[in-house]
RNA sequence: CGGGGUAUAGCGCAGCUUGGUAGCGCGUGCGUCUGGGGGACGUGAGGUCGCAAGUUCGAAUCUUGCUACUCCGACCA
């Protein structure tokens, strides 16, 4: 390709909507435009390197025994309704109507259409499993876009769902798949890692996320510093503290703290620790039979922050959580928010496990402006239930029992799930087993977020100059920068000829045979991350040289023209 | 949805407080020079100041409403 025929598009300055650095950069680089809120033309260079993401992608997943297809993208509402998520599913669902006033949904995953066609093509169990894939444009209209690809309403997905007629076959084929993942991940030349994951609304038994470490990452992991564990934050299990509980030394005293809202500010008021505090938060409660929605108090350590995903485990609580409102607290407890205590509140409540080690506590006296000190569980409380309701924290013991916590931030570009047999339960499919009976089949499902992928890539690979491709994904291997062309034949013919012989080989080139200063050119190769460039000049011409720059070492070197061919064999 | 911010040329911004012919840098067209790290000089083009209504002799500037974008919290590949 000559960049006289090419839409380069490189832009000078940072535009002032961008805030991650991959976000920056692909605009710079004229990877992608913006269209409107999470939606994003690809330009020829991004489309390059998604391309290559999705070959990469696609490859792995052929090998590890997956059929491609192609669903549509607009499904109709039915199919929903039959599952159960056109009311579960939540605004995040873009739902439309055709000429005909007749609905549709644009599809965010494709299970409810995999599964009924499944239904309908499976008989029998001798064609089982069956793993089928599909690489394909998503919507879901995301609460908020941001980061430019990173979070976007439209987003290239891979989606891959397996079918089994026994759930050990679908373990195997989910390790097939997380194997696969992994050959991915390591052929995209990033620096990942499999974490455990929760299931969230897709429902099912075990989960793993594949995370892209950096600190743009929108999710914490939780790491073992001795032992390959690593949990979604979400999901990493706050162990129960191995010490007994101190005995009682302080009396229960009521204490002013007038205008004191936070727990920060009540710990540095009363010049105590905050980890020898403790806040109520209140949420609601499932409906009870007698159609009353109760109130729930969680209680938590004040250093320590409230899980919402084990929090909604809880079998009191409502999912998905709901803080009480002010009047709703006002009406319970008879006090602001800030001042709630889990003494002498007439509310079921639930202790974490860390808060409830504690002894001689601070907390609030269910009264404005007032806290307890010196409380205690069992002496000033009713019976407590105890829960893991927090998030782990650095420095917490493992979950696997060996090291301690190291938290880090991840982007999810992976996440595989054994489904169980919900869809295919809800859509009716099944077929014959050995006896000549019907039986449900269970499904596995398996995402990869191809286009956040190209975002995540430039997180983990770029420096003060722009994008530092991985080799397997750069849009061009190899970019021919001519210096004063348009003044030395020499150098004229020396590009020209070099540009044929790489073509031939076929070889991805981007040849610059604009009248432009080195200086430019340079920059725009180095914004647009292309690993490798030639750099040909009359200076080291008479000894029949040609500069050679690698991209990502930095490194510079002098090659004879005869033998630059030989850097691509 | 809640809370902040922004909207003026392709991009980055100033002008608005105190209403009076719309500006700067980059980019861009043309010309000359230059030619191994975003070069210089000359000369052009390019804007219904987000939209609508109002106040006023007069609105980018003041008022009201709307819209879009964006950042911080709940969703997920």
């Amino acid at each position: 390709m000559r960049t006289s025929q090419y839409l380069l598009s490189t832009l000078k300055e940072t535009p002032a909507s961008a805030e991650v650095i991959s976000h920056q950069l692909m605009l710079r680089a004229g990877l992608v435009r913006n269209l409107a809120s999470g939606l994003y033309t690809w330009l020829p260079t991004g489309l390059r390197v998604l391309k290559k993401v999705e070959n990469i992608v696609r490859e792995e997943m052929q090998r590890a025994g997956a059929n491609e297809i192609s669903m549509p993208m607009v499904q109709p509402a039915d199919l929903w309704e039959e599952s159960g998520r056109w009311d579960d599913y939540g605004p995040e669902l873009l739902r439309l109507n055709d000429r005909h006033k007749r609905p549709f949904v644009l599809g965010p995953t494709h299970e409810e259409v995999i599964t009924k066609l499944v239904a309908n093509e499976l008989s029998s169990y001798k064609q089982l499993p069956l793993s089928l894939f599909q690489i394909q444009t998503k919507f879901r209209d995301e609460i908020r876009p941001r980061f430019g690809v990173m979070r976007s309403r439209e987003f290239l997905m891979k989606d891959a769902y397996s079918f089994h007629l026994e759930k050990d076959c679908l373990e195997k084929t989910y390790q097939k798949m997380f194997d696969a993942y992994c050959r991915i991940f390591d052929r995209l030349g990033l620096n990942y890692r499999p974490v455990l994951a929760d299931t969230g609304s897709i429902g099912g038994d075990a989960s793993h996320e594949f995370h892209v470490l950096a600190d743009s990452g929108e999710d914490d992991i939780a790491f073992s510093d001795v032992s390959d564990f690593a949990a979604n934050v979400e999901k990493a299990e706050a162990l129960a503290p191995t010490r007994e509980r101190a005995e009682p030394k302080q009396a229960l005293a009521k204490i002013n703290t007038p205008n004191i809202k936070t727990i920060e500010d009540v710990a540095s008021f009363l010049n105590v620790d905050i980890d020898k505090t403790v806040k109520t938060l209140l949420v609601c409660g499932n409906e009870t039979e007698q159609g009353e929605q109760p109130l729930i108090a969680l209680v938590l350590r004040g250093d320590h922050q409230l899980n919402e995903v084990k929090a909604e485990s809880i079998a009191q609580v409502a999912s998905p959580i709901t803080f009480a409102t002010d009047e709703q607290i006002l009406e319970a407890v008879g006090c602001k928010a800030g001042s709630i205590g889990p003494i002498g509140m007439n509310i079921e409540i639930i202790v974490d496990r860390s808060a409830a080690q504690l002894s001689d506590f601070v907390c609030g006296a269910n009264e404005n402006d007032v806290h307890f000190t010196g409380a205690n569980w069992q002496r000033d409380s009713s019976t407590i239930e105890m829960a893991d309701l927090r998030n782990v924290v650095e420095g917490d013991p493992s979950p696997c029992g060996e090291g301690s916590i190291v938290i880090k931030r991840g982007i999810e570009v992976g996440h595989i799930f054994q489904l169980g047999s919900k869809y295919a339960e809800a859509l009716n499919c099944s077929v014959l087993n050995e006896g000549g009976k019907n039986q449900t089949l269970t499904m596995g499902c398996y995402g990869i977020g191809v286009s956040r992928i190209v975002a995540a890539a430039i997180e983990q690979n770029h420096d003060k100059f722009g994008i530092k491709w991985p080799k397997a994904i750069a849009p061009f291997q190899v970019a021919i920068v001519p210096m004063n062309m348009a003044k030395s034949a020499r150098v004229k013919e020396t590009a020209e000829s070099l540009y044929e012989q790489l073509n031939n080989a076929g070889i991805e080139v981007l040849f610059d045979d604009r009248k432009e200063r080195p200086g430019v050119m340079f920059a725009d190769h180095e914004l647009m991350g292309t690993p490798l460039l030639l750099i040909i000049g009359e200076r080291n011409l008479d000894a029949q040289q040609i500069e050679v720059k690698n991209r990502i070492s930095g490194e510079k070197s002098l090659l004879a023209i005869d033998e630059i061919m030989s850097l691509f064999e």
